[in-house]
DNA sequence: TCCTGTTTTGACCAACTGGTCAAGAACACG
DNA sequence: CGTGTTCTTGACCAGTTGGTCAAAACAGGA
């Protein structure tokens, strides 16, 4: 029976390359249209498969759907659970800065997936935005302010703070078309994020 | 013959407040679902007339959503326009976030129809984006550079200072819905956005 | 009041959508 | 090689979609 093949990880070496391409297929059509403005048949072409043979493997556009903004849910945050309540505060931020970026350069269709829900209301992720979510983010806002309160970065709120490092590094790759029409040929737009954000935030988080 | 209705400002007082209902039914609608995730229908119930009656004043869907963004990209940019050579330079900057923001603040369902359209890749605005803001964007980045070089600010670089911008006031809008599951209730976002931003800037534009 | 141009709509259409199904093709393995 | 399982697909379906059209309802000036 089917159950086996989406609630399981795939077994055969065949569920496990055709799972992946309609997920990988599925990212990149979710990613640019939303997930009403995707179909099934956009998503068949692309993975190189019939539209019947999608649905072999899931059970619906939902699931499918479903599926991927959950796996993003755990990688997305993965760099934001790693600050270091014990490191050094002004490195530890700086390297969530900098491995936020590169999930802009590396990762561009999650990011863009991500950004398409929220816009649209987050109506299939609105639970885990309330919960896992907030949830870490109060965490690691008392771990900032604890920071703040040592006197090892500059006073600002850890809410606001993260916000503007999500805003920053996001822009980058749900923004993409807008960053390189304005900068024209000959730029490398991630790179030059890389050291302009470096700068923003080392200014931005020195102490008085 | 319709020709009129579409070309010129609508003429009689029925014209004038049906055309402005689809806009603004239309705003609501693509905003939230993007191009193809909209429909006719909805943007008629939201506009409470009927499919055929819509099609009456538009000619087509596609028509409705080009209406909207050429009107958005002129008032999107005026903020900007606005900034003053001759200006403070700091106070010239701080002015222009503080307006952006009061957009994302007064205006979100346009800051979200323009993330829609640059997420998908910008098919109906590249030229706009390559042209108009490109321009727009070159001539103050010459402003600002002249700033630099008189020693009134930080030595930031011009496009990335935009973006920042750009990034930090429409992610209120864009994101509203992240920002408030987070945040949780008993907040003021977009005030907390308004200070926060204020000290950011304040910092990061300060010449060293 | 009547008449002309404007506005509105029900009925309709072809194309597309997500999803089903039964039957066939490919595969794994004794 | 045979056979049970997994995989694939063409044909199909009901609901939705953008858009058309002719006819009806309406507005407003003479």
């Amino acid at each position: 029976m089917q159950m086996t093949v989406k609630v399981q990880p795939p077994k055969t070496r065949i569920q496990r390359k055709n799972t992946q391409a309609i997920l990988d297929a599925a990212l990149e059509v979710f990613s640019r249209q939303g997930f009403r403005g995707a179909t099934l048949d956009q998503i068949a072409a692309e993975a190189g498969l019939s539209k019947p043979n999608l649905l072999y493997y899931f059970p619906s556009k939902e699931a499918i759907h479903v599926s991927l903004l959950t796996e993003l849910m755990t990688t997305w945050l993965d760099p934001l659970r790693d600050l270091d309540p014990d490191g050094e505060p002004v490195e530890e931020l700086m390297t969530y800065v900098r491995r936020k970026l590169e999930m802009s350069r590396d990762f561009p269709r999650e990011s863009r997936l991500f950004a398409n829900e929220i816009i649209q209301g987050a109506p299939r992720m609105i639970g885990a935005l309330e919960g896992e979510l907030r949830d870490l983010v109060e965490e690691k806002s008392a771990v900032i302010r604890g920071w703040i309160a040592a006197g090892k970065i500059a006073d600002l709120d850890p809410h606001h703070l993260l916000f503007s490092i999500w805003a920053l590094t996001q822009h980058y790759a749900d923004f993409d078309v807008q960053v390189r029409a304005v900068l024209g040929p000959g730029h490398d737009p991630l790179a030059e994020a890389g050291s302009f954000l470096d700068g923003l935030f080392t200014r931005l988080l020195r102490p008085e």
